[in-house]
DNA sequence: GTCATGATGGTCT
DNA sequence: GACCATCATGACG
């Protein structure tokens, strides 16, 4: 039986529930305190019919075991020497997810700077970005649930984005069957979307609704 | 401000 | 031994 929770990351498209994630309020309690921020830039990965995803062709490995968990759950990994964080979506032994990409810092944002070392808009626009912002360097919490856990999405609390863009996702090879699939979903004129051109930037709403 | 390149470290074949 | 759902830096405009 799965919880109200549970149910929000399952039962409707994956697509779906990634561009209903925008705006959701992300809050991980560390050992240097409570970080998070609202949801800017998801992207969707569709299991084994999906040529960019961990799980395609069926593909199944302890390293990516946890995409096969229950809805909700954490998929923390490593790549290139980074961490990055995806949400678990769709039923047990469905394995597609959804990778987090951007955030917007809103609990204790000097924190999340001191544990990158840097200002601005660079501390969380980037999948890698967010999680080393949040105090995450471990893959400690992967295949664990979110629910009541330290690492978590309030989905009570979020923002309304104004408008949101669809466009092929970051990072993953153009040529392959999905490459340029269009699932990669951000709030637009947000400055902590990935790579978004300074000119882009809409300051004054940041992309949200009033 | 935009683009190209090297460093990065664990996992898989 | 190769593959990567990335990042920071340094060159050029």
């Amino acid at each position: 039986m799965l919880s109200a929770f549970q149910q929000f990351f399952t039962g409707r498209p994956t697509i779906e529930i990634a561009r209903d994630l925008l705006g959701k309020l992300v809050t991980y309690d560390g050992p240097d305190g409570r970080t998070g921020g609202y949801i800017v830039e998801c992207e969707a990965y569709l299991g084994e019919n999906d040529s960019a995803s961990h799980a395609y062709n069926g593909r199944r490995t302890g390293y990516s075991e946890s995409l096969y968990g229950q809805p909700g759950n954490i998929y923390l990994y490593q790549i290139r020497g980074h961490y990055c964080f995806d949400i678990v979506v769709q039923d047990t032994e469905e394995p597609q997810g959804i990778l987090l990409r951007g955030l917007e810092p809103a609990i204790n944002p000097d924190v999340m700077v001191h544990h990158r070392g840097i200002s601005g808009v660079n501390v969380t626009n980037g999948p890698a970005k967010l999680v080393q912002a949040l105090g995450i360097h471990s893959r400690q919490l992967d295949g664990q649930p979110m629910e009541g856990n330290q690492l978590t999405v309030d989905l009570e609390k979020f923002k309304i984005p104004r408008e949101i863009i669809t466009a092929p996702r970051v990072g993953v090879n153009l040529a392959g069957k999905d490459g340029a699939a269009p699932q990669r979903f951000y709030v637009a004129g947000n400055p902590y979307v990935s790579g978004i051109r300074k000119r882009d930037m809409d300051l004054k709403t940041q992309g949200w609704r009033a």
